[in-house]
DNA sequence: GCCATTTGTGGTCGTATTGGTCACGACCGG
DNA sequence: CCGGTCGTGACCAATACGACCACAAATGGC
């Protein structure tokens, strides 16, 4: 179980919060407090017993901002997960959270569907983090900050000329299905998709679907990138 | 220019990463410590005149970790950008400088490639960030945390295309009955209805009822999310 | 005013047609 | 001979459409 602490000034929010998070498994409401003090002393008082584990945090508190809160957790290193739920949205603070280490910024309101995708996803990075003992690999650190880095190589299976190929049948020839394509370029379809869900995977294509026949519809493809590209 | 600061106790290391720095667009090195204790005073001292935008820092130092060196930054309250490089990969520092709101942790040794390629990241990443003024969105704050990722999956026998036609539609034309959608969407009445069945169960649309008409009354569905939250 | 009828939509079920994947083989360059 | 690239055919799964029935309000006859 994922020992949290609900921090929020406002009681309501407090009550929906931890309603919110009894629904979703994993989770264990461990805490709560209505006040910046209490909870950089209830997170301290706690480090050596039993720590939390994660702490949903709001900035806006009359006491003071949850930003001052997390900073004082940091300088204390209280090795704490952190996700700020609130209506502040000045770019500012964001900032500030992010730079403070946040594992996410939830801004009110949201659906419960959002809240529990987000918790799930905590979830499973918490899992992802715990797997990795001792030594971690450049991969291990890159999943676990979230920075893929975008430009993947070729995968296994596809070569560049028949890539050039495809790229430029799509180019000139606007929405094309993996059949039409293939019909087009005299090759199969499955080798088509091959090319098509690559380069859409890398953003220079984009998916849509052409619908109004009787079955499933087509998926098409076409260009997406901006005609002057960047740089 | 990004006003960068290299941190590293071997002369060697030092003296590489400021050749690497040099050789791509955009970074400047405005300084260089080889300690601990002069990186915090160095960042400390620079906050008020010519504040460094990023730091590169190593870990393993004489007279101090990059950890404690962090942990200081953030206590002051110092914005600015951290990126660690470093030989140490045991999975607690990485967590600790995950905790702490590092943007990036790249593992020596490493190809200049791959330096190019972060550090090149980074400053789309701060490209992004600057440009963001004032209030920022829940996807602007996804895209700076880089975690939009893990994404709900979808119940059996809907498609993500659709739903983004779907939710787009919905929420330009406000209040819409099923059969209204499908007419603008070009889908069919059914289709279109399980696609705002589930998007009211998610809890971002409204379900009401309007009558007045001869027949049964239509359910029409409607934005639910405060488009902009007063607070 | 009460009840049958009309009317148009809500919701479900089957079906059509494509998507996605797997196994296997062919071809080609080293 | 081996590893990589592509074709073929077949299979199951996915996703939309059409048709059908049920339902809820307005309407009209009594």
């Amino acid at each position: 179980m994922i020992r949290t602490l609900i921090v929020d000034d406002d009681a309501l929010t407090l009550e929906l919060h931890r309603s919110y998070l009894a629904r979703i498994d994993g989770f264990e409401v461990a805490g709560e407090c209505t006040g910046a003090r209490a909870a950089v002393s209830a997170v301290l008082d706690r480090a050596r017993d039993q720590p939390f584990d994660l702490v949903l945090l709001d900035i806006t508190m009359p006491d003071g901002s949850g930003i001052d809160v997390l900073r004082a957790l940091r300088a204390r290193a209280a090795s704490v997960d952190v996700i700020a739920i609130t209506g502040v949205r000045d770019a500012e603070s964001v900032r500030q959270m992010v730079a403070l280490g946040v594992y996410q910024y939830l801004v009110k309101p949201f659906p419960f569907a959002v809240f529990e995708e987000r918790l799930s996803a905590y979830r499973e990075y918490r899992e992802q983090a715990r797997s990795t003992a001792g030594e971690a690999t450049q991969s291990e650190i890159d999943a676990l900050l979230g920075r893929s880095t975008g430009v993947a190589p070729l995968p296994k299976g596809l070569s560049t000329a028949t890539l050039q190929k495809v790229t430029a049948e799509l180019r000139t020839a606007g929405a094309l299905s993996a059949s039409e394509a293939a019909l087009r370029l005299g090759l199969s379809r499955v080798s088509v998709r091959r090319y098509l869900e690559h380069l859409t995977s890398s953003g220079i294509l984009r998916r849509s679907a052409r619908y109004g026949a009787r079955g499933r519809p087509e998926t098409e493809y076409e260009w997406n990138r901006p005609i002057d590209g960047p740089e």
